[in-house]
DNA sequence: CACTCCATGTAACGCGTTACATGATTAA
DNA sequence: TTAATCATGTAACGCGTTACATGGAGTG
């Protein structure tokens, strides 16, 4: 299945957070940035017209029982068919994206460059796993409470788990890269 | 540093093989699909625009030793420039695309949808996990026995080496979200 | 003679961000 | 009153893929 205007998987984040309570735009945005943020984004300029596209297509529609302010603010609720789209969507296999890391383009051309510069990428990246990692840590002890009361939240911790193995991967191997750099780089210095 | 049409970080790749020795376009795609495969993608239709702009540039240019065939094959080489460009990008932080997993978004919203089919999807990924896993441990022995005689090859292992950690990683999580999962299927069969 | 690989390129489109524009509400 | 936050939306652009179009060279 190719995406098209309204099945666009940019869709599914909305859809998904409209399953829980009615919300307004800048609201799914919000919970895009707090509780997905770990590997989901998305910006204004995509959720507004999606969701419009979303009530053209029948799959969310404006909620009357909400009350708006005198900004202009537009509560959506999901219809049946929206739940139902989403469903689909859980049923088919993930796509993925084509990789694309600068880190390991910069780490792989290495020897064309400056390899202090190289280290210092390595190490920014090897602290900003760190600060994600702590971050991740806090998430997953207010999860495991709430996981007593509340079902979904065994599935949040899942998506969080994953964040931290990784952070953690990385964190391994920016170690065994960096040891092996700063011995390079050493080398070199001897010989120069 | 925003990109343009010369310094968009497709450009990047295609230098970086350009300092080995000259190529072509055609031959340059293989080399990332071989070699760069791990972190990297490129299609022909951006390749082929993008050298055509790199020579505009002055950044490569054609190879008047190199013989062409009757195919129109066009066989480039770096310039000065090219390569002063190529080191100013190594300089540069990594800037790093928004993550998009739609994978931990079906895990997320797995309530919303049937359980035997993300426990599918989680199966699908665990098993090409897998896969790389099996193939980048070729690569890596093959890397470690040219490491003797060919210095750059000891950051070619490193990139290798983090699609090893992160696979690892990755499998790790998959069976402990199949752990889980699967036991939450059974209690609802349970009750069912 | 057919098939695969080598080789270059264009056109159309989808996806996504950034910057811009506008204005209301709330709290210091 | 001024700043931050809430709130919606458009325009321009960059990046990247897919599909298409063309044709030569080598192999069975």
């Amino acid at each position: 299945m190719s995406y098209n205007f309204t099945t666009r998987r940019t869709s599914i984040p909305v859809l998904g957070l409209l399953t829980w309570r009615p919300m307004a735009g800048y609201e799914i945005k919000t919970w895009i940035e707090n509780s997905l943020a770990n590997f989901w984004s998305e910006s204004f300029g995509q959720l507004y017209p999606q969701l419009a596209a979303l009530e053209a297509a029948g799959l969310v529609e404006l909620d009357p029982d909400a009350e708006t302010d005198g900004r202009g603010k537009k509560v959506y609720k999901i219809t049946q068919n929206g739940r139902a789209h989403l469903a689909d969507w859980l049923d088919e296999p993930p796509k993925s994206r084509p990789l694309r890391d600068e880190l390991l383009m910069k780490v792989f051309f290495a020897p064309e460059g400056d390899l202090a510069s190289i280290i210092a990428h390595v190490q920014d990246s090897r602290a900003t796993a760190k600060k994600d990692l702590k971050r991740y840590r806090g998430i997953e002890a207010d999860l495991l409470e709430r996981a007593h009361t509340n079902p979904k939240a065994r599935f949040w911790l899942m998506t969080v788990r994953s964040g931290i193995q990784h952070a953690n991967a990385h964190i391994g191997w920016c170690d065994e890269v960096l040891t092996e750099l700063e011995e390079m780089k050493g080398n070199s210095n001897d010989t120069d």
